[in-house]
DNA sequence: CTTTATTGCGTCAAAGTGACACATTAAGTT
DNA sequence: AACTTAATGTGTCACTTTGACGCAATAAAG
């Protein structure tokens, strides 16, 4: 076991991460398995004294997972008391999954602070868990493992706020591969929403927006007839990320 | 000046709160004015050990505004480093504002939560100021005084989130008096987005929503014709907060 | 070559939106 | 008391968006 410097850190203060990515018509969560426990938790961390909270989410994911430079959004800080649990550190000093250096550090009272991102499940190759993790592996948000503390509670939240970001804001973009077919899309916000959509209306609402390219290919190999692939405009698709897309009034 | 027992507070947290009413067409904020300095703050303090970070917020806009019982609403949490400015606390020490033992828990590194609320300006009569502070006022956001540390930018974010919300959610309830009429609520819309809006459909859009109750009488006394007073049906009101005004999908 | 399931494109009615005309009314003016 | 003024209430009309669905084109399998 590392010895990690406990002092060097921001008191009370962590980050946890909400990595989601889609595959096989499945919504799924990047969870690390703790090791000698039977609960899964989100890659989170701490804050360094002298580090943006920001940059503090980004090294954190990296640290736990091997995720680099993935952009993270903060979206909410989860601040009650009665969010730790009776025991749970005792639990894992004396399982020897921590040192008491660590242990005395995790008992003060902790506020969290939620990120979330999108992430496209394909890039994201054997993660590699740290030292505090036995393993690294895809979740299906339909069939979640058990979580520890309030990490279930933080990745509902996660998914809820994405699910009212699809109102008013592209989604796709680092969550599918660079092209993909209108059906792909199209289970990938049926996904989210936990909705059917009509395909064809579908189809025409989202090339409203302009900020799909259909490039001249088709994607053979499947059975059937062979969609179009398309691409993001990336210019037009930060463009609808800034300004929103049903501008409303 | 009261002695400020520090120990009892969650280190490097603190919360900021923004509160916003609605007079004569303009959107103002309440500011206190800091003693023996030029600049101006948001309601702001720290967290208790064992107090929940909404908690505190309410509580702590309470003590240092006299404001009772507001629902605040988390928005951001603001955890770059660099927020604090250089020299900011010994300028507060040399002018006798606040204490050594103060100076130094102020002088370790911070991160702020920001809180906003809506209120009605005419429920808020003569805030009172803590000791901290010489005055306790509604500023116009249109003519902002200069703001101590990076309450501006605080402020600014609360705005933005507020203009996004409004394509999705019903505002009102908590900033108008309990009966207003129709080109008051326009007014309401049209200072917060900053942009004038048709009358007629204004109308026609808001009772769309069914959010609305015309109350049988006028208001009279104004000039010209007298126009209908309503009231918000608060039962359809929350239910519009929780499932939004236009879903979308 | 036929079958089958999927995809692309089109239609149509209903609802919503933006721009505007016109009638109504409360207070001030003459 | 009649008139003027400016704000409010109601309605219209064309255009766009939305929801529901029909039909033809196509890639692979039998």
């Amino acid at each position: 076991m590392p010895a990690l410097s406990v002092d060097k850190f921001h008191p009370g203060l962590s980050v946890d991460c909400v990595i989601l990515g889609f595959h096989q018509n499945e919504l799924k969560a990047l969870l690390l398995k703790m090791k000698k426990m039977d609960k899964w938790a989100l890659p989170g961390g701490f804050v360094e004294k002298e580090e943006d909270v920001d940059k503090a989410a980004v090294r954190v994911l990296w640290e736990r997972t091997g995720l680099k430079d993935i952009f993270l959004q903060q979206f909410y800080l989860f601040g009650d008391v009665g969010r730790e649990e009776e025991g749970h550190v005792e639990g894992l000093v004396q399982k020897g999954v921590i040192d008491r250096e660590l242990a005395g550090w995790l008992k003060q009272r902790f506020v969290t602070v939620g990120y979330y991102a999108l992430v496209e499940y394909s890039q994201v190759e054997a993660p590699q868990p740290d030292y505090l993790s036995e393993s690294c592996e895809w979740r299906s948000l339909s069939a979640l493992p058990e979580l520890m503390l309030d990490h279930g509670r933080i990745l509902e939240k996660a998914h809820a706020t994405l699910k009212r970001q699809l109102n008013y804001q592209p989604i796709g973009l680092n969550l599918l591969p660079r092209r993909f077919t209108m059906p792909e899309l199209q289970a990938l916000y049926e996904t989210l929403l936990g909705q059917k959509l009509d395909r064809r209306n579908f189809q025409r609402k989202m090339m409203g927006y302009g900020i799909l390219i259909r490039t001249g290919e088709r994607r053979t190999g499947g059975a059937h007839k062979s969609p179009w692939l398309y691409e993001f405009d990336e210019e037009k698709y930060r463009q609808s990320l800034a300004g929103g897309l049903n501008a409303g009034w």
